[in-house]
DNA sequence: GCGACGATTGGCT
DNA sequence: GCCAATCGTCGCC
């Protein structure tokens, strides 16, 4: 499958804006690369956050589109989604893993790692070498410190079932770039 | 109030 | 491959 999009458009469904977000460069203070892993969810999802409806952790994925939602994971990790579909609707998707291209250095001293591949290769890497805070959640991605900057050129998008979860294991709803070795995990 | 459990990672066997 | 670390959120008593 081929990544022709021209614009990131946030009122897609969530499945859709991960697969569009597949090969965008996004950064954060300007820091960051090219977005190499993503998953979707949403609210009919049973894996999703926002399965169980409106709570005070994910009430942001209920916001406008176009916003970040970054939660907790299992106490240590910061994560980073971005909200889709309509206000309400409880969308978003997940953030995964990024090629490393600006700021390296500074990525390098936050992962204490020189290994470009274990930089950003997982949700948790990426919200430490981004320096993603919980106060970035609900903020929108058109403004500082986020930019976000739509592939120039058609890529090759794979799917396959996400990782980490324990419900609706087979929808594949993970997008990665065909063959980056900086996914956090390969497809098969 | 309390307990179970994660959209994970890194170190050890 | 297995498992501990670590803590906010949620569900239930």
């Amino acid at each position: 499958m081929k990544n022709t999009s021209l614009a990131i458009d946030f009122s897609l469904p969530s499945y859709e804006v991960a697969h569009q977000l597949i090969g965008a460069t996004f950064t954060v203070d300007g820091v960051g690369g090219i977005i190499v892993e993503a998953e979707a969810y949403d609210q009919t999802d049973p894996a999703s956050h926002t399965f169980v409806g409106k709570t005070k952790r994910n009430a942001s994925m209920f916001g406008p589109p176009g916003c970040v939602y970054v939660y907790r994971s299992y106490g240590i990790h910061w994560c980073l989604n971005f909200v889709c579909e309509k206000e309400g609707h409880g969308a978003g998707v997940l953030i995964r893993a990024i090629e490393p291209i600006v700021g390296l250095q500074i990525m390098e001293e936050r992962r204490g790692t020189k290994n470009v591949r274990l930089l950003c290769s997982g949700p948790g890497k990426l919200g430490q070498a981004l320096a993603i805070v919980h106060s970035y959640n609900g903020m929108p991605l058109n403004q500082s410190p986020f930019e976000l900057v739509p592939a120039k050129k058609p890529v090759d998008v794979i799917s396959g079932p996400r990782i980490g979860i324990s419900k609706a294991v087979d929808l594949p709803w993970r997008f990665g770039l065909s063959g980056s070795p900086f996914l956090s995990r390969p497809f098969r």
